[in-house]
RNA sequence: CGGGAUGUAGCGCAGUCUGGUAGCGCGCCUGCUUUGGGAGCAGGAUGUCGGGGGUUCGAAUCCCUCCAUCCCGACCA
């Protein structure tokens, strides 16, 4: 393509309402403009990179065996109602009313859509598995969409759905679709990790996250130094003690005794102001019970409680909710600051490693009073126990090999096995070799193709602007011709490479504006094209060209001869 | 939805406290010069000062109200 006949919409200056980096230059380079919160317009530049992911993801979809199908964006609310999602799902859901007065909704995901297809068109075991995948265009009215495509309401997701007529298929497809995630990131040139996650309220047998590594991303993934294990935070097992030690309690040393403690309302101020070690201080957080009422959960002062573990437990209500202070004032006797197990009447669930503390401190459940040298049994009968905290970084891997540690992910994938949740709940049966019909067993696989652009930027960017990795980029190679005006030699020559390296199969930018070469420079950085030729006399002279790539520091020239070759080795993988 | 901030030219901002002809930089248009890292000179265009209401002789500025956007918390690809 010719830069005289592309929208080259670069900015010199950041606009004020990006915040993270991605969404900067995806503005100041020209790919995306915004159009209103959540909704953005891809400019052709943008469009370009868009589409190469799509075409990566379609490739490798294709190859694992899915089909590609499309679905409707806008979905009649009947299908919802049926799976129960149409209350379920919450404001996040965009609906809408067409002229009879029909309820719909702008689709955020297609399970029931997908499953209405399959109880139609599919009714024997024999036509099992299948895998249908589409790239869609999905609305989720996010409460506060940020962080530009990173995080709109509108987006560009894969989504695949697969049918099985029982579990041991179900998880061969799933194998299969993890294993083609892990190549679509790794053609993407991306630095990703496959985590083990949560299922959530849908349940299921096994999830995986697939997390691009960035220091802005929004979640936290944890990883042992010395295994592959990893997870999400959410899911990330505490183990009760390091690894080697015996995990057993130290024998009591102290005598509880009840202290003073007035000022203290936070771990943090009895830190400080009474001079216990913070691995000696218990915090109690009082949540809803399942059946009403309030249960206790305990952690070590030095650790944070994992709300979705407290959410998984049996006695505790999901979502979970923090007791009000005037509940908790009704049955433990003191408020917020002054909480504690010791004659606390209340069901309590005490982390494993709280399990394991002797000579502790926590509150007296008697308003701005403390217990000192708790120790369980003697004290207070050791509750039930159970893995409630948060991992921290250097805590025992779960496999038992190496330590753990935390950093930060921008979720791009996510393989679920979903079970029979939407085929028992919409009645998509088929019938078995013995004549029987059951309900197909599913799995759901999605990909944010948006998303995917974004977090690429996120992670190969520098102070000049994005850096593409070969596979995505707008454009492979930029031609900036010098002194085109003057010299006639310099406009045939970079013709002539223009159509030799196109015809090579090179997405060619060149660079034909008529202005200042500071400023093409600029651009092509700014755009992150990886490979820039330049074409000047000086250097043909000399039968050569001036090549520098993206990450390169200096110009090296190479044998205008060569050249085709050389670019087709750089641009590889 | 709660907390914080902002809204003035396409972009970045000043002006608001203390009411009195709406400004600066970049970008854009015309001409001439210039052409290896965001050019120079000369000329030019562009604003319902977020909307509505009020106070006032007079409002970007003061008051009321609505709206939008961004940042921090609960959802998710």
């Amino acid at each position: 393509m010719r830069a005289s006949q592309l929208l080259i919409a670069t900015l010199k200056e950041t606009p004020a309402d990006a915040e993270v980096i991605s969404h900067q230059l995806m503005l100041r380079a020209g790919m995306i403009r915004r159009l209103t919160s959540g909704l953005y317009t891809w400019l052709p530049l943008g469009l370009r990179t868009l589409r190469k992911v799509e075409a990566i993801v379609r490739e490798e979809m294709n190859s694992a065996g899915a089909q590609e199908v499309l679905m409707p964006a806008v979905q009649p609310a009947e299908l919802w109602q049926e799976s129960g999602r149409w209350e379920q799902y919450g404001p996040e859901l965009l609906r809408v009313k067409d002229r009879h007065e029909r309820d719909y909704c702008v689709g955020p995901t297609h399970e029931e859509v997908i499953t209405d297809l399959v109880r139609k068109e599919i009714a024997s075991y024999k036509q099992l598995p299948v895998n249908f995948y589409q790239i869609q265009t999905k609305f989720r009215d996010e409460i506060r969409p940020r962080f530009g495509v990173m995080r709109s309401r509108e987006f560009i997701m894969k989504d695949a759905y697969s049918f099985h007529l029982d579990e041991v298929s179900l998880k061969e497809t799933y194998q299969a679709m993890y294993d083609a995630y892990t190549r679509i990131f790794t053609r993407l040139g991306l630095d990703f990790r496959p985590v083990i996650a949560d299922n959530g309220s849908i349940g299921g047998t096994g999830s995986h996250e697939f997390h691009v590594l960035a220091s802005s991303g929004e979640d936290d993934i944890v990883f042992s130094n010395a295994s592959d294990y990893a997870a999400n935070m959410e899911k990330a097992e505490a183990l009760p003690a390091p690894l080697g030690s015996d995990a057993k309690r130290e024998a009591p040393t102290q005598e509880m005794h009840l202290v003073d403690t007035p000022d203290a309302k936070t771990i943090a101020a009895l830190v400080e102001q009474h001079g216990l070690p913070i691995e000696k201080t218990v915090k109690t957080l009082i949540v809803k019970g399942a059946e009403g009422g309030l249960v206790a959960l305990l952690v070590r002062g030095d650790h944070e409680l994992n709300e979705v573990k407290a959410e998984n437990l049996p006695q505790v209500a999901a979502p979970l909710t923090m007791g009000s202070e005037a509940e908790i004032r009704a049955a433990a006797g003191a408020g917020f600051g002054s909480l504690g197990p010791v004659n606390l009447d209340m069901p309590i669930i005490a982390d494993r490693s709280v399990a394991l503390m002797s000579d502790f401190g926590a509150g007296a459940n008697i308003e701005g009073k403390h217990y000192f040298g708790i120790n369980w049994e003697r004290d207070v009968a050791l509750p039930e126990v159970a893995d409630l905290r948060k991992v921290v970084e250097g805590d025992p891997s779960p496999d038992g090999k190496g330590t753990l540690s935390i950093k930060r992910g921008i979720e791009v994938g996510h393989v679920f096995q979903l079970g029979q949740k939407y085929s028992e709940a919409m009645n998509a049966s088929v019938l078995g070799d013995s004549g029987k019909t059951s309900h197909p067993w599913m799995g759901c696989y999605g990909i944010g193709i948006t998303r995917v652009v974004a977090a690429a930027i996120e992670q190969n960017h520098d102070d000049a602007g994005i850096i593409w990795p070969n596979a995505i980029a707008p454009f492979q190679v930029a031609l900036v011709p010098m002194n085109a005006h003057k010299s006639q030699r310099v406009r045939e020559e970079s013709e002539r490479l223009y159509k030799a390296l196109t015809a090579a199969g090179l997405d060619v930018l060149l660079d034909d504006r008529d202005t200042r070469p500071g400023v093409k420079f600029a651009d092509l950085e700014l755009m992150g094209v990886p490979h820039r030729l330049v074409i000047g006399d000086r250097s043909l002279d000399n039968g050569e060209l001036e090549y520098k790539g993206r990450r390169d520091s200096e110009a090296t020239m190479v044998a205008a001869d060569q050249i085709v070759d050389f670019l087709l080795e750089k641009t590889r993988g």
